[in-house]
DNA sequence: ATGGCCAACTATGTTGGA
């Protein structure tokens, strides 16, 4: 089995791509979305089962939203940080495979003197509370998506233009160290990788084809599912496509 | 040079992203 995750920046304009990538990765059991940027009514179910998928999806006008695309039926769908009262969609979670795997898009903070800042450390709090609860009743459990930390300073391609800023300060950066001490770890860093991975690239300045990216989309896995993962890493192609998303999947494959 | 690009909205500029 192999479970991925993708920003795909607006699902409308990126609908066809995803469906693209999804035939050419036939071994995907399921794939986690954020920023789909769609209320409910307008989401492509009807496209995406046509397609032969089962999905659950939860979003809003204009920012945020998360989904998660799987090959077999979803179970026990979880919408939202239960609890916690936010009128911004950017968690779902649901069972595939025996796998609890939870899609979440955490809040960039836009700036460390911005309210954001705040909304995001709060939120990742919340985040924490959650994924304890879950750790405790599912022995295999994902948590993918765009994170908006880049854990380490090897996950950054100039750290002199981004130190002192969101997504890679001291505080987020503990949150990302409080959710490995929970007993997850970073699938992507389980196996040897390519100096300079990342995950996002900015759309200005030929960021892309200058490789000046940042790694902020992750899957943190249990245990369990550390002892059954064969390989891991980041599908850069679909970043190569005419107009794509800023981010690009993330994946990580298991023995069954 | 504190920008550059892209997407969404109901807009012909503004906001947010990262």
């Amino acid at each position: 089995m192999r479970f991925a995750t993708w920003n795909v920046n607006s699902l409308k304009v990126r609908l066809p791509q995803v469906l693209e990538w999804l035939a050419a990765n036939p071994d995907l059991t399921a794939l986690a979305l954020q920023e789909t940027k769609m209320e409910d009514a307008v989401f492509p179910q009807a496209e995406i089962e046509a397609a032969g998928f089962h999905v659950a999806y939860i979003g809003q006008k204009t920012y945020n939203g998360v989904a998660i695309i799987a090959r077999e039926p979803l179970a026990d769908v979880q919408y939202n940080l239960p609890g916690y009262d936010d009128p911004q969609k950017r968690v779902i979670a649901a069972t595939v495979a025996g796998v609890r795997f939870i899609c979440a898009y955490i809040p960039n903070g836009q700036a460390l003197d911005s309210e954001k800042y705040p909304y995001k450390l709060g939120w990742l709090k919340v985040m924490q509370g959650y994924l304890a609860d879950e750790l405790a009743r599912h022995p295999q459990l994902i948590l993918a998506g765009d994170y908006n930390i880049a854990p380490e300073d090897r996950d950054v391609h100039d750290i002199s233009k981004w130190e002192g800023g969101v997504l890679v300060s001291p505080a987020e950066r503990q949150a990302f160290q409080d959710m490995l001490s929970l007993g997850l770890s970073d699938a992507f860093r389980a196996f040897e990788q390519p100096d300079k991975s990342f995950s996002w690239w900015d759309y200005r300045g030929f960021s892309f084809k200058k490789n000046a990216g940042l790694r902020i989309d992750h899957l943190l896995i249990t245990p369990a599912l550390t002892e059954k993962l064969t390989a891991s890493g980041i599908d850069r192609e679909p970043r190569k496509h005419e107009r794509p998303s800023d981010h690009t999947p993330v994946w990580a494959s298991f023995r069954d």
